[in-house]
DNA sequence: ATAGGGTTAG
């Protein structure tokens, strides 16, 4: 038998294939519509195919217009349609595409389309057509499709239900190492990034016959240990790399780089980044932002400047990086030339939230607050609540009143008020004793029932990371960490140190209730047991969900000095290294 | 018949 598919045919698909540019496929088309060449159903796969994937820029309303004029699409005809849509900006429109086939009989069940349809619903976020396609995967019964069941995980990832995902995960049959990257991925997307690292010691022990990890494993473990600031374990991930030849790829590299950066090992960052024999702009701004968030902007702009000597160009992110390198160390001159060179266009790159974010935080360490106010009233895009939150952070070091008054009302006018803004515009009052207003801002808290994040510290030991949150009972030592507590305060207050709890009120349930009963926020708590933990002399690195306190951090310049420890507290957004009495920061003054 | 699926850097 001859094939089936004329010479003719082949030369056609080549030329589909090999087509180029929107004007190109019109032509195609118009010439497949004359010669009636559009009825052969592969001549029309291909085409549709060219032009609803790989064409560039996509047209995703040409395609839509070709899909539909067909009157008896196949399955493949279909499918790839879906799948135009789950890379398109109108993802939805994929699954009501899929929805309405299958309601008409007209697309068989099959794994493909249920799963570009998925992706559909990963793209727009939406959790109840995803339920609906599940539904449909259990009916069709494809449940033991494993590659399926992997894009089912990520549905319910995306959808911020890692319990859902994990069921998921739990009745796929063949486990291989992509899905146990994709439950990794889940976790880590859904702040269980403790779970991460317990992930990849049993893929790495190889228990129970899980996938062995490959580089994707690596890069999600790495960023695990990036927001944990748990640097042994980023460390021991660096080696299993090195030891099963995963290194090299500029990805995993870059992520290093990151992940000793936002570790506060610089060091060690530096080591990685002159090492690699390839650098991108992801690296160049990885290792930017590295060193703005240690406070060495003066590193920075020179990283900055040499990679524009190599010829390549920043992105937006390399511009945050710079920009908030500037504000982290108080160039206000150098931040204020470097903004005003991207207003100019100098770098082809238009100012976005994230860069005037940066510049209400430098114009606001550097008093002026005025300024920072009406830079963000005169910004061409609606300021969003990231922004206030800055200025009100501002407010709240230079016990500014009147303005954080006026920057909370924004916040209520957007609805985005959090709990740690009234925090912060209650230690704003308290700052300056405006204690009547505290009280007045309380009961109004108590009658909102705003109820604040409680802090909470990490620490490091030996690849165990210890958390700790306000007043922690938890912890198995916790009887020699208070007595070691109790011991630190009778030192440093013999150093000269006293002891602020009145000024800064994170956690206010618990302050009301015992009054003044000893409070201790939890990087006290996490700095005592790192005292308490590791032989005299070892650096102490503790991370912090949300902004350190006035009080913890003299609390740690004494300890710096009387302990003669380094201690490096990462709070929200930057680093302070204490050593010898004294902070590399200037937020507090 | 056609060819088509899962995770992944700053």
């Amino acid at each position: 038998m001859f094939n089936s598919m004329s010479n003719s045919d082949h030369h056609l698909i080549s030329l589909i294939v090999s087509s180029t540019g929107k004007l190109h496929l019109r032509q195609i088309y118009a010439f497949l519509l004359r010669t009636s060449l559009i009825r052969n159903s592969n001549v029309f796969h291909h085409f549709l195919s060219r032009l609803a994937l790989s064409l560039v820029p996509r047209d995703i309303d040409y395609s839509r217009r070709v899909f539909s004029h067909r009157s008896n699409p196949s399955v493949s005809h279909c499918n790839t349609m879906i799948r135009a849509f789950s890379v398109s900006q109108t993802p939805g429109e994929g699954f009501r595409l899929f929805r309405s086939l299958r309601r008409k009989s007209s697309l068989p069940p099959n794994p493909l389309s249920s799963s570009f349809a998925l992706k559909c619903c990963i793209k727009s976020g939406d959790l109840l057509g995803g339920l609906q396609i599940h539904g449909k995967i259990v009916s069709d019964g494809f449940l033991s499709d494993s590659l399926l069941m992997t894009t089912l995980m990520d549905l319910y990832s995306t959808c911020e239900n890692s319990t859902y995902a994990c069921k998921v995960f739990d009745e796929i049959p063949h486990r291989d190492t992509v899905s146990w990257n994709v439950l990794l991925s889940c976790f880590l997307s859904n702040k269980r990034t403790r779970d991460v690292l317990l992930l990849f010691d049993k893929m790495k022990n190889e228990v129970d016959g899980c996938g062995k990890p490959d580089a994707v494993t690596c890069l999600l473990a790495l960023q695990a240990c990036a927001s944990l600031g748990a640097l042994d374990f980023g460390e021991k991930v660096h080696y299993f790399i090195d030891e099963n030849g995963l290194g090299g790829a500029l990805n995993l590299s870059n992520t290093l780089v990151s992940m000793y950066s936002r570790c506060g090992a610089m060091d060690k960052a530096y080591q990685v980044f002159n090492r690699m024999s390839e650098k991108n702009v992801v690296s160049w701004t990885a290792m930017i932002s590295g060193l703005a968030m240690n406070g060495f902007g003066r590193e920075a702009i020179e990283a900055f400047n040499e990679m524009l000597k190599f010829g390549i160009s920043p992105e937006e992110q390399t511009l945050t990086g710079l920009l908030s390198a500037c504000s982290h160390s108080g160039l206000v001159d150098e931040g204020t030339m470097f903004f005003e060179k991207m207003r100019s266009g100098e770098f082809k790159i238009q100012p976005n939230l994230h860069h005037y974010g940066c510049i209400v935080d430098l114009l606001g360490r550097a008093r002026l607050l005025d300024k920072a106010y009406s830079l963000i009233t005169s910004m061409e895009m609606k300021p969003d609540s990231t922004i206030w939150r800055t200025l009100l952070g501002a407010c709240r070091v230079q016990g500014n009143v009147e303005l954080g008054e006026r920057v909370i009302s924004h916040l209520i006018e957007l609805k985005a008020e959090e709990a740690g803004d009234y925090v912060l515009l209650l230690n704003t009052y308290s700052s300056v004793g405006k204690w009547e207003k505290v009280t007045e801002l309380r009961s109004l808290m108590k009658e909102k029932k705003i109820h604040t994040k409680p802090g909470c510290s990490a620490i490091e030991l030996q690849g165990t990371v210890h958390e700790f949150i306000v007043d922690d009972n938890s912890h198995l030592r916790k009887e020699k960490i208070y007595k070691m507590l109790a011991e630190i305060n009778q030192q440093l207050k013999i150093a000269g140190y006293v002891a602020d709890i009145t000024s800064e009120l994170h956690n206010l349930d618990s302050e009301e209730e015992k009054g003044h009963a000893l409070t201790y926020h939890s990087e006290k708590l996490a700095i005592a047991f790192g005292i308490l933990a590791t032989p005299p002399g070892t650096t102490i690195r503790v991370t912090k969900n949300l902004r350190t306190c006035v009080d913890c951090h003299n609390f740690a310049k004494f300890v710096s000095d009387v302990y003669d420890r380094v201690v490096i507290v990462r709070d929200r957004s930057r680093f302070h290294h204490f050593k010898g009495g004294s902070c590399s920061c200037n937020d507090f003054w």
